[in-house]
DNA sequence: CATTCCCGTGCACACGTTTGTCAAGAAACT
DNA sequence: AGTTTCTTGACAAACGTGTGCACGGGAATG
């Protein structure tokens, strides 16, 4: 056979690989610049600029323009070990208090040039897994994970594989994981306070899930109300749904009636749940405020405009996904980070779905009063 | 063997590189299963397992996961040209139309081992641009659109990207990109008919800006009703405002209410606008759905559970996300797409925000109640 | 004018996979 | 037993980019 051993350029690649050729390499803009493709490297690398002469510079551009050429990024983060990707990870973005959190991630990281990947969990922890997995092996270059439960053991996987993690939105409460989050159990003392300044003393906790730090603190906040709170009558009762949904709380709030029907108030820890409360309430033909009120936590839109307007917790979501960004922008960096342990503040926002009622006895609202008043912002949302 | 004369591995790639290098790579589980590394590759990868023999694969496999290896997705992606990546670009993942269609879009590439990266253009062209690009440069299989406006010229810088690209919720009109979106205009009509049926007759469109489709179509659709049904007395209005946001809402509520104080009926063009017309009415002391009847689009979470309940237009968002999604991964795979034009069916969800009004003189509401009946559906949300 | 220095460019290797080709060994058939 | 067929693993060439190193030429200096 007349074939010659060295047949490396032939048509060897295969016919999928050839389809898609249309997309300019660097080699094309060198070939129509008349130079070296190293030399296109540099010229379209801000990084290495300097090291080329400006009308070569020019005429590179030029080319690459003229080509509309694009940079391949994944040959380049082969190359540099640099995929300029992040992962977040929620549990649904179908939970209205997610998309802030995500919307900010993306601004901050598109700033500077990185892409961000999202992916659900539905809070299955194989799921979760299997989603750090793949993208770890997609090659993300740090992870905000905001479904961690307390002392996760996916978590481990994520340090063993020495890429940078920050927590959101919960408290993983692992000493190698950054986090930012509200004071969970601040938001609920906020909610009691102001409940008791209300005249209420029977207040129950409708909460979440206790294997989640959120559902966790938020009920021994809820409890440490209660016991400062004890000497004025304060007494406390709880019932917690499986997951921080409207079903949940619709169902925890009936069990919760049915075994305490003499309470006049119920902290959500929630705003899903506190919708669940009302949804119950409404169903059973009780008022609300006129006959039980309710705060709610997290402010997720609307919450303003549903009926009754719902006295809520505000929690900061795109700040928390901003400071969580910039966290893990410093991680990826290799900058030391100052403070990796952010915890926000939150804010009582009193709308229309609390009540006072008379007191029974002595009324002595006023010294209880005092350190939470300057807390409370009664303000509509505006935007 | 004392120091062969190829020393090519020697220590050249700079010391960033090595940082990371705890990252194992086949060439790790090859020596550990001692074995060339081509037999670990074929020996994991699926579709070239049946060339290698069962006990290899056996013991490549063990030695993969002894040592927690993950491939490398950017070269394998580099190989292969096959990111196993789609894109999906919205206008503003606050707006809670969208989180469900995302939601679902991911769902759908994550069945198939595919990574979802999302981006927000908050409707600005050359950020949908630049967005468009820098997606394309990472190497995406395919984009899904949810900010085409009508005739779009970034459409162009795809099909000559020569990748597949769906448009979501709007109408591109464009013949090389297919769509899935519902029939805005039937959407309208039903609420118009439906208003006419409660003896409405001056009713207003409070509709979106007029060049992305959405808002286009649904004023056509609006105005058509209003000249089937001229017969009636049915005199339609409109204004517009410059985003579907609530403020815009709001603005437009204000100014249609001054220059025609004798409208009784306004369709929405969106549930933004409604609950910004919500507010306005509230603002001004007017009764909704005692003064005024409301008709909004889009059934947005919640939009059961504001005062009044809102009647609105629902549409199956995840549906939309997961249709769109079926078409893409056709088009990556190859294969021919049967159906690449598809508009899914409104429904109108009657609740609280449309009151009945006497009829001024004949009743004929029958006749027109007779095909429009079957498409009202009475039902609160459930889930 | 000769030497030194520096700036700009070209060369070649490496990043970690996938995959066409091929040689060697086992099995099967004549 | 010899030959063919089949199985199995090894080899090496890419995919497109970044970057250390070497080299060439022009300017500056003695």
């Amino acid at each position: 056979m007349a074939m010659p051993k060295k047949t490396k350029n032939t048509k060897k690649t295969s016919p999928a690989l050839q389809e898609r050729s249309s997309r300019k390499t660097i080699i094309d803009v060198a070939k129509c610049a008349g130079v070296h493709w190293s030399t296109v490297s540099r010229g379209l690398n801000p990084e290495k600029r300097h090291l080329i002469s400006p009308e070569m510079i020019e005429r590179v551009e030029a080319c690459a323009k003229k080509l509309g050429y694009r940079a391949n990024a994944m040959a380049s983060a082969l190359r540099t070990q640099r995929s300029r990707t992040v992962g977040v990870i929620i549990s649904n973005l179908g939970d209205p208090v997610h998309p802030p959190i995500v919307r900010a991630i993306e601004d901050r990281f598109a700033e500077i040039g990185y892409v961000t990947i999202v992916g659900n969990t539905d809070n299955h922890p194989l799921r979760q897994a299997a989603l750090i997995d793949r993208f770890i092996q997609q090659g993300v270059e740090g992870l905000i994970v905001a479904t961690f439960e307390r002392n996760d053991p996916g978590i481990a996987a994520c340090v063993e594989a020495n890429i940078p993690v920050v927590a959101v939105f919960r408290d993983p409460e692992s000493e190698f994981i950054p986090s930012v989050r509200v004071d969970d159990a601040k938001a609920m003392e906020l909610a009691v306070h102001h409940l008791a300044e209300c005249g209420h003393r029977q207040i129950a906790h409708v909460g979440g899930p206790q294997n989640v730090s959120t559902g966790y603190h938020r009920y021994r906040g809820f409890r440490r109300a209660c016991k400062v709170l004890a000497q004025d009558g304060v007494a406390p009762t709880a019932v917690f749904g499986e997951a921080f949904t409207v079903e949940e709380g619709e169902f925890a709030c009936e069990r919760l009636l049915t075994e305490n029907p003499n309470i006049t108030a119920i902290v959500a820890g929630n705003d899903m749940l506190a919708v669940g409360c009302l949804r119950h309430l409404r169903n059973k033909g009780i008022s609300c405020p006129g006959n039980i009120s309710l705060v709610g936590m997290n402010d997720m839109l609307f919450m303003d405009a549903i009926a009754p307007a719902l006295t809520t917790i505000s929690t900061p979501t795109a700040e928390l996904g901003t400071q969580a960004s910039h966290i893990l922008i410093a991680m990826i960096k290799g900058t030391p980070v100052q403070n990796d342990r952010i915890v926000l503040k939150p804010v009582l926002l009193a709308r229309d779905s609390v009540a006072a009622i008379k007191l029974p006895t002595r009324t002595r609202s006023s010294d209880l009063s005092d350190a939470a008043k300057r807390e409370v912002r009664i303000r509509h949302r505006q935007s």
